[in-house]
RNA sequence: GGAGGAAUACCCAAGUGGUUGAAGGGUCCGGUCUUGAAAACCGGUAGGUCAGGAAACUGGCGCCAGGGUUCGAAUCCCUGUUCCUCCGCCA
């Protein structure tokens, strides 16, 4: 959500970012808005006007009465209603002129960063760097699901016909692994001075909607039937979530915190659960990373956020890139994001294992976030990153980290969470 | 799950239908005192948000949220949320 002050000064910056994103439908919604919110304020400033006399005369109405000036006071009091009945329709205008107007701002992309590439989809992302030798081995990696199975570590039967497709249960040294995984984020982040949280797993409607769009949330959402509470898709979502309608002193600033939660969405849309094992699944795990910073320092904060992620899946020798994100494939609430990919022997190519965001003060206007500043109160601009996502990472590991021989060799950093194992042999 | 109580501004807090234009503190700024600071004392202005205005300023909204009663609601009524205390249950 941007600020509607950027429309009235400058609607042309606006609708020239709509055009750098492709969304050239939405360019009416700024004359649109242009014009409502001169209607709006027409209405406001006259309503305003008549609340004004109302107030007034209520007030002299008492006046009368203490007085005893009975014909007076039913005077004014006729004098009120009269006000009340022009009001009546007024303030149906005005609600509805400022719902109109907001649905509109909920939907007018965040202005994206000069620095974004120009692109359609995500056919025109742009990598960035690569860390790391992509390697292929001269022998064959299988499907992650087939090297799981050597060490017997994966349950899709038992989880379909207890949840359904998109869930699975891990087993033995490989939920090990996946703990492992975590726990070593966890720590990495901590190393790197960021507060480790453990968030609430649900949350209220009002905090869901105020994260994501509707669109988002019809497609990720869980709800608990008969509570007003939906299941996190993200511990972003109860992490930024926290700072709803808050009042943040400036010198709490930077916060820089790592969350952990399991993660549930419902990916509807586009494209459903159709890879076939742990790559798209509707509960996951996660260490995340969020900031909520000064508005000059998000640029210094979102450099350093993707770095992590970068830095921690080398600690694991997996080969990454960074992958920009073009304008027409950034979300409307984002000034800029990348997508940190691992690298996959067997594709020969490299896949989402996280993505970094700065939301400039998009998240904050729209959670009414800000921040008490001596000058005043201002929006504080927020960022998140994916430390690292497991099962879907597994993947990247496992796929990396195989040798010829079919056993799986354990980097060093997870050694002290795995036991002290070096590599996992294959049970069968 | 049951029974009570509470929610007022950045914080504390007064306030049971009409000079409340939300008192009073604290925070903040200035002064006295002090080598300096703290404490104490004296003085001061601003409070969140929207609209109008070049500005000074003016007005609206705002007392957990949403409805309602009334000429007029922080105050009365309804619904919901959160927190606290006690009881019950439970990892």
């Amino acid at each position: 959500m941007i600020d509607i002050k950027l429309i009235r000064e400058n609607p042309e910056i606006v609708k020239e970012n709509i055009k750098k994103k492709f969304q050239d439908e939405k360019l009416v919604l700024v004359d649109e808005v242009l014009q409502m919110d001169k209607e709006y304020r027409a209405a406001k400033t006259k309503g305003d006007s008549l609340r004004g006399e109302v107030n007034k005369t209520s007030k002299q109405i008492g006046m009368f009465m203490r007085e005893g000036k009975k014909e007076d006071a039913e005077k004014a009091k006729a004098r009120v209603k009269e006000i009340n009945q022009e009001l009546q329709d007024l303030e149906v205008a005005e609600q509805k002129l400022e719902e109109e107007i907001k649905t509109r701002m909920m939907v007018i992309p965040n202005i994206i960063d000069p620095t974004v590439p120009i692109g359609k989809d995500d056919s025109e992302n742009v990598e960035i760097e690569k860390f790391g030798e992509p390697i292929i081995p001269d022998y064959e990696i299988p499907y992650h699901t087939d090297i799981i199975a050597t060490f017997d570590g994966l349950d899709l039967d038992s989880a379909g016909r207890t949840s359904g497709n998109g869930f699975y249960y891990l087993k033995g040294d490989v939920a090990r692994l996946h703990s492992s995984i975590l726990a070593y984020a966890r720590d990495f982040m901590i190393n790197r001075g960021f507060t480790y949280f453990i968030p609430p797993f649900m949350i209220h409607g009002d905090v869901v909607k105020g994260v994501m769009s509707f669109k988002e949330m019809e497609n990720m959402m869980y709800k608990i039937e008969g509570e007003d509470l939906y299941l996190i898709g993200t511990s972003e979502h109860s992490m930024v979530g926290r700072f709803i309608n808050q009042l943040i002193p400036q010198k709490e600033l930077p916060y820089a915190l790592t969350s952990y939660s399991p993660c549930f969405r419902k990916e509807v849309g586009a494209h459903g659960i159709e890879e076939r094992g742990l790559y798209r699944v509707h509960q996951f795990e996660k260490q995340e990373m969020v900031v909520v910073c000064e508005p000059e320092d998000s640029k210094k904060w979102y450099d350093i956020l993707w770095k992590n992620t970068v830095d921690f899946f080398r600690t694991l020798d997996i080969p990454v890139r960074t992958l920009e994100c073009c304008s027409g494939d950034l979300a409307d609430l984002k000034v800029k994001s990348c997508d940190v990919e691992a690298w996959s022997p067997r594709q020969k190519k490299y896949f989402e294992v996280g993505s970094c965001s700065n939301l400039g003060d998009a998240q904050a206007r729209r959670l009414n976030i800000r921040i008490r500043g001596e000058k005043g109160n201002y929006f504080p601009h927020t960022l998140n990153n994916t430390v690292v996502a497991p099962p879907r990472m597994l993947i990247a590991f496992f796929e990396n980290n195989l040798q010829a021989d079919g056993t799986v060799k354990i980097p060093e950093p997870l050694r002290p969470y795995m036991g002290g194992q070096e590599k996992l042999v294959p049970t069968k």
